[in-house]
DNA sequence: CACAGACATAAACGCACCTCATTAGTAATT
DNA sequence: AATTACTAATGAGGTGCGTTTATGTCTGTG
């Protein structure tokens, strides 16, 4: 291994262009420098790498065998430094990340916690928001990274399905109906039903889908917060529209009861997001990593 | 990739001497020369990569990191040149040739022999084929060296006439015809022929000999296969146009018989043939010497 | 405290590599 | 056949850069 290694990185923008005047201007140096170089390399390994026409220059048999490795081999130092400086970039470095509240406590807390206590370095900024707003912050840069439902247009962006949400219907566990019975859609409907305001995107669904079965959802209550939606159906004010995922503390305590359906509503993803154009920092590639990683491979 | 990659070779030969002196020792240059490489390196990738101590240097866990991104690729470098080096020196490699069955048994097979015998460690390999079809091979790539009747036109070819053959007519000893008679053109071509297809470039030729002399060759048969020829010409079918080093064997077993001629068709030449601007790879060229050493220097 | 051994730093040197300019071959124009 | 427009190769010369030499700094050791 005497060789410069230099030449090998020539020889592969030689090999890659078919053309040493371009690889010439790839590499930002004269085409006579190349040109030298390849003379060179070829002189060292005493091989005839490249045959040369009119039209540029073209790989030996000898030369492809060990432009492969040379590929190969130029691959394993980039990867080495692309590994590098995400390392690097995780000792120093910030996150920020558009969520609902919701998804945030009920989602991403665990791996916030991980990624936290892996990389302290870090600084973890949420911004929080509705589906709609946090896709606005990611088209203008103002997240790394966003959780939404999954967006109607996809338009630039990249999307994973990370989180499935089940829409069901709740009420206070003294609520003045049979918890056993199986209701269905026009039942539910008739109920002093209890939503969250119409520009949430829960909200806009339920309606689509009692829609399509023909029936208008007509709420006795409006909200713009969760939590009083849920105090409100505790404490017996009518049924609640409400995600399954976001309340299961209160089923689990009893506070709140589950009415069972003949309907199974289909359930929501909640999207990873990314712009699909950015290349994304270190710290939110990796925040990523996390979240994918631990799914189960659907 | 901006960073040099001279600077990982030293940083490799440090990283397993765990010393900068003694590296710089093993590569032949100063302390200072080593010692100053790995802090341009460090500063490139913005990482430490050592960890100084007074008995040596040790790596980080980054620097760990890229060691075995660095040793593999520097691996993978070696065995590149280190194949690149057997090959050279014929150790290793594959020769394919493109040739038809006749010429390959009746002129190759002894070259093959002694290539082989003498290089075992190169995979032969040969594509069987008319002429126009080997060429096209060879321009394609498919073969490093073409065996082929002249072709018309040699385009991108460097032709190298290796072997005669001679047109000649014969048949089965019975055959009902004065063995000793001299006969002419027009003679034979009153004769029940039997030749070979139409797109087999010997006949061609004889047709072309032929016209040029006012003949029109109508065979009684055509066939598609050289076996095939020379048994119905031995069961007397009639009077087949072949050429002569292709049947020596029957002639010398007095199978067939060689009609005498007024005439001499000129010996066509199977011409060694390889793309004029591609090199050859090491064995290719070795087999081409092989064949162009041994004949007789016309 | 002096000494040894290791790495860091400074400055000057000299060559390898680059640029510039020209030559030369081939293909595709007309 | 002459022209144009590609290509790569070659020759010459200047200089950037990695090297060497020399010295400084730190740490552990007798």
């Amino acid at each position: 291994m005497s060789v410069k290694l230099e030449l090998y990185k020539v020889f592969k923008e030689v090999a890659e262009a078919g053309n040493i005047t371009a690889a010439a201007q790839s590499l930002y140096i004269s085409q006579s420098a190349v040109s030298q170089s390849i003379k060179q390399l070829e002189n060292e390994l005493q091989t005839r790498l490249f045959s040369r026409n009119s039209r540029g220059v073209s790989l030996t048999g000898e030369g492809k065998m060990l432009y492969e490795y040379v590929r190969s081999a130029m691959g394993l130092l980039e990867t080495g430094e692309a590994k590098l400086s995400q390392t690097r970039e995780l000792q120093m470095g910030h996150l920020t990340i558009g969520a609902s509240d919701t998804v945030t406590s009920q989602f991403l807390l665990p791996y916030l916690d991980r990624f936290h206590r892996q990389y302290p370095a870090i600084r973890i900024q949420i911004v929080s928001g509705r589906s709609h707003k946090v896709l606005g912050l990611l088209q203008s840069g103002k997240v790394d990274i966003a959780f939404a439902s999954t967006p109607a247009d996809p338009g630039s962006l990249t999307t994973f399905p990370c989180f499935a949400t089940h829409s069901v219907f709740v009420a206070g566990a003294d609520y003045p109906c049979d918890f056993d019975h199986v209701y269905s859609l026009q039942e539910i409907a008739r109920f002093p039903l209890i939503l969250l305001e119409r520009k949430a995107s829960s909200r806009l669904y339920l309606e689509k889908y009692f829609l399509q079965n023909g029936l208008h959802l007509d709420p006795e209550i409006e909200l713009g917060a969760r939590s009083l939606l849920v105090d409100l159906a505790a404490i017996g004010f009518g049924v609640a529209g409400v995600t399954e995922e976001f309340v299961t503390r209160e089923l689990e305590s009893g506070r709140l009861k589950k009415l069972k359906t003949s309907f199974e509503i289909p359930p929501r993803s909640v999207d990873l997001c990314v712009l699909h154009d950015v290349p994304l920092t270190a710290a939110a590639a990796q925040f990523a990593s996390f979240v994918k990683d631990s799914l189960p491979l659907a």
